[in-house]
RNA sequence: CGCGGGGUGGAGCAGCCUGGUAGCUCGUUGGGCUCAUAACCCAAAGGUCGAUAGUUCGAAUCUAUCCCCCGCAACCA
């Protein structure tokens, strides 16, 4: 069986989660959930990157002991993915033994094959950040947030000699245009790579009592955060005895902000250590406020996925996020267009279609509808193929888009039978009617990755499981013909009023 | 001259790589149908494709310059 492991960025539980990470989630949930239907075994991780020392200085505003704090976060991550039914395989702490153990070997691994050396760190620093800043953040040397003079501050620490893989990161990404998707990501990180002379990497920060201690130094230095946290994808599998089987990893789903350390960093780390890179990273879009600027306090055009929850069904949220927001670039957050879709797609055309042909059915033929000598008129082969090749890209806003070319169709069948014509001749009936059900069950099916509730309360209208679409060379489904056994469906999607 | 993306009918987008009647969804208007969540189906109106110059028989699509918007900028997690 082939196999497919995907994974979310592990989240910075320092506040509540938001948009943004219900975003990745959910988008990461369609993906895997698809993966199984094509009949893939797959491995869905996501998780927490406990071991920051923002969580500590938090912590600590708050009163609490870093760890209950952060427990407290965590907890808030894991019901959240719960509330979006998520259908992750796992959920990793950076703060578990299982992971601390492998961050560990990594690191003295690194440190075996020479990579890792001690150093000084020099640069411009602010008293009251705390913090080093870069000279283009701040290029006059004045600290962004405090208007204040930078100070010049060494630091002692290890380095990892990322310096000598440019070349060989250059030329895996030129050899596998695939590894970075979407294509501007390919080339923004390529770009950057190859206009500039990469630095080796701080990879320890002073053990200020909070983090995994650095093996060998435990008293003086932790790991910094990015050393500990990419390795969570690989550690998640070890303690289960599942890296044989899962790794290399299919697919990192990531945010764009931190596309440099998947893209750059990780494979450097793997390479060095002789470990098969993940098959792709694949940087998702941003979800920007209504105006289509970068959500913030300041502009106020923030969406909470809790208000969103409130307000609207799941199903709803999750279809506007996978189909509203482009899948492979930014895209605005606007709640008119959230009840748009409701309305017309989700209601009109899925839910009425639904709603319609089994209702009809019910009205003038038995429960129980069967396919005996007809022949399958309506069907979806080009629309399973258009789904299958949009969601190897990555595109899955494209999936639906051909998903609902499939619904449309559907309308337009009962429109041109005209099935209502023939409710006195039940032998004329049942075949209309049986191919509209048997596109039901189709879309449904297909539906389901992306909308689970709705995919599965719609098949139990039919009394029937999900289609099998895992044998390539039956795209027909001719010989699927299994009766259906309807009940009287509620209103998928009532109407929401703007 | 830091890097990348974008500017297409009222709104949101596709098309551009591989030049050749400008497409989709929502909205608007007219028609059809009556099974259904006043829903579905058909049709129509609406765009000199950011600006200018160039290449070409022909450019939204290629080249150059310019204007505007957005995101990113690695020891910040």
């Amino acid at each position: 069986m082939e196999r497919f492991y995907i994974s979310t960025a592990i989240d910075y539980p320092n506040g509540a989660p938001h948009i943004g990470h219900a975003y990745e989630k959910i988008v990461t949930d369609a993906h895997a959930r698809w993966q199984r239907l094509m009949g893939k075994e797959t491995y869905f991780l996501t998780g927490t990157d406990e071991n920051g020392q923002k969580l500590q200085e938090s912590a600590k505003l708050e009163g609490k002991e870093t760890i209950d704090f952060v427990d407290e976060n965590v907890a808030l991550f894991h019901k959240f993915c719960n509330d979006l039914n998520i259908s992750f395989d796992d959920f990793i702490r950076t703060t578990e033994e299982r992971h601390k153990k492998v961050a560990c070997d990594f690191w003295k691994r690194l440190e075996v094959k020479g990579d890792l050396y001690f150093g000084k760190y020099s640069g411009q620093y602010c008293i009251s950040c705390e913090n080093f800043y870069t000279e283009l953040q701040a290029p006059d040397k004045i600290c962004p947030h405090h208007n204040k003079a930078l100070e010049l501050k060494e630091e002692d620490g290890y380095f990892f000699k990322m310096s000598q893989y440019q070349d060989w990161i250059i030329n895996t990404i030129k050899a596998n245009p695939e590894f970075i998707v979407p294509q501007s990501s390919h080339k923004e990180i390529l770009s950057r790579l190859e206009n500039e002379t990469i630095r080796d990497v701080a990879f320890s920060r002073p053990n200020n009592g909070w983090g995994i201690p650095v093996p060998g130094q435990e008293e003086k230095f932790v790991m910094y955060t990015w050393c500990d946290a990419l390795v969570n994808y690989y550690s998640a599998l070890v303690d289960k005895n599942l890296e044989p089987k899962f790794w290399p990893a299919d697919v990192h789903v990531i945010g764009k902000d931190i596309a440099w350390f998947h893209c750059v960093i990780w494979p450097c780390m793997l390479h060095a250590l002789e470990i098969p890179l993940p098959k792709q990273v694949y940087v998702h879009g941003m979800v920007l406020g209504a105006d289509g600027k970068k959500m913030s306090k300041s502009l106020n055009n923030g969406v909470a996925p809790y208000d969103m929850l409130k307000k609207y069904p799941l199903d709803t949220l999750r279809y506007y996020l996978l189909r509203g927001i482009p899948a492979t670039s930014d895209g605005a957050f606007v709640e008119e267009d959230l009840v748009t879709r409701n309305n017309s797609e989700l209601g009109n055309d899925y839910g009425n279609l639904i709603m319609r042909v089994i209702k009809l059915s019910l009205k003038h033929l038995p429960e129980m509808v069967n396919a005996e000598g007809l022949t399958l008129e309506l069907t979806f082969d080009d629309i399973i193929e258009k789904m299958k090749q949009s969601m190897n890209k990555r595109e899955h806003n494209r999936a639906l888009d051909a998903l609902w070319e499939g619904v449309n169709r559907a309308n337009q069948y009962v429109n041109e039978k005209a099935p209502w014509k023939l409710k006195n001749d039940p032998e004329a009936l049942t075949p209309v009617v049986y191919n509209c059900l048997s596109g039901i069950h189709t879309l449904a099916s297909l539906l389901y990755p992306f909308l689970p509730e709705t995919g599965a309360k719609t098949l139990e209208y039919l009394d029937i499981g999900f289609r099998n679409f895992t044998d390539e060379s039956n795209l027909c489904h001719t010989s699927q013909t299994p009766p259906y056994t309807l009940t009287t469906p509620e209103a998928l999607f009532p109407k929401i009023e703007a």
